[in-house]
DNA sequence: AATACGGGGGG
DNA sequence: CCCCCAGTATT
């Protein structure tokens, strides 16, 4: 009984993989089997679509074309690469591997999933699309794409906010997998965001509309199912702009919180720095963005101070506003950089 | 097992 | 304004 229904599934497999070789996207990942590129184009993509990261692989790969490359490069340099895109631990710890990899692999990218699941930001996900797209492993890529196109198949109602989704998913795969496993991924990932997508998915469009099981109920809608949400808490944030004659003081986060080592304007006034200030006033700069809430105030400070050894001794960095495109800061503050910019030209 | 981590886009 | 997305690390 199993034989037979594995047979059909099986299908299902090969008829994705058909439409991916007439459909695949035309990417600029697609066209190589480079562990390194096909590494950071799985990192930029995480929780990333397509058309938000394409520029920033892009320029991440030109700049950064191979493993020893990143490796050398400052880590201040390959945060400016991820100026904007987000979840900014993904840039410390994608430098942190190319490190582990020069040492601990003598600079040559690992074949093994198990050993590739080893480097720093590479999870479960990421070891599997590597591992089998460059390197043929069998190991299905099983991320939002999965569950949803799975789940609509099979009319699955298993909870993917549960923690055992992953493995309950991996199991599900196993019975669609072909033995071209790199491109069944590839082709999972192309379906999941063209064809079969969250919101108004284009099921006449779908290759496997015949083997969709919630297609055939008319029930597409209700998968996949998740039961929680998660909401972020509110976040509120003071800042200082200390600037005189066009600089302005910033200083670099910690990596323990959001906006991991990213620049900031200073969130108070030291009691070092008051004896250097003229005013401070609450220009009514308010920041907002998703759940934050910033509050911006425009310090000035006397033209004629001298304070190069309170800036040293206190670790701030004085800049410009073309120093600033050196530094990466968080997207509201760049906003607010380029905006003051262009509204007081102040240069 | 639960939570934090960003930013852009769609409805 | 809420939901979603080529997930991972931490607790």
């Amino acid at each position: 009984m199993e034989n037979i229904e594995n047979q059909d599934f099986k299908q299902i497999g090969s008829k994705l993989l058909d439409w991916y070789k007439k459909n695949a996207r035309d990417l600029p990942f697609r066209q190589t089997k480079d562990p390194y590129k096909i590494w950071i184009c799985e990192i930029v993509f995480q929780q990333t679509r397509i058309s938000q990261g394409l520029n920033h692989y892009n320029n991440f790969v030109k700049r950064f074309p191979d493993v020893k490359t990143l490796a050398e490069a400052p880590e201040d340099e390959v945060l400016l690469y991820w100026k904007g895109l987000g979840y900014y631990s993904r840039a410390i710890n994608i430098h942190k591997a190319a490190q582990q990899i020069m040492t601990d692999y003598y600079g040559v990218f690992p074949h093994d999933y198990e050993e590739i699941l080893k480097l720093k930001g590479i999870g479960k996900y990421t070891a599997a699309a590597v591992s089998s797209i460059c390197f043929d492993s069998k190991m299905p890529a099983v991320d939002g794409n999965f569950y949803r196109v799975l789940s609509r198949i099979f009319a699955d109602d298993f909870d993917i906010s549960n923690s055992r989704a992953f493995n309950y998913f991996s199991e599900l795969a196993q019975l669609v997998l072909p033995e071209n496993v790199g491109d069944f991924n590839q082709a999972m990932m192309d379906l999941g965001s063209e064809i079969c997508k969250p919101k108004n998915p284009l099921c006449h469009e779908c290759p496997l509309n015949q083997d969709c099981l919630a297609f055939q109920l008319n029930k597409v809608s209700e998968f996949p199912v998740k039961t929680k949400k998660v909401k972020a808490a509110d976040l509120d944030l003071k800042y200082y702009f200390v600037h005189r004659n066009g600089q302005f003081l910033i200083q670099q986060r910690k990596d323990d919180f959001i906006w991991k080592k990213l620049f900031e304007f200073p969130p108070e006034i030291s009691e070092e720095l008051m004896p250097f200030i003229k005013s401070v006033k609450n220009v009514n700069h308010k920041l907002t963005h998703k759940n934050l809430s910033i509050e911006i105030f425009n310090v000035e400070v006397d033209s004629e101070s001298v304070w190069e050894d309170f800036i040293i001794k206190n670790q701030y960095i004085i800049t410009d506003f073309e120093g600033s495109h050196e530094k990466s800061f968080p997207k509201p503050l760049e906003n607010y950089i380029q905006n003051y910019h262009t509204a007081y030209r102040i240069l």
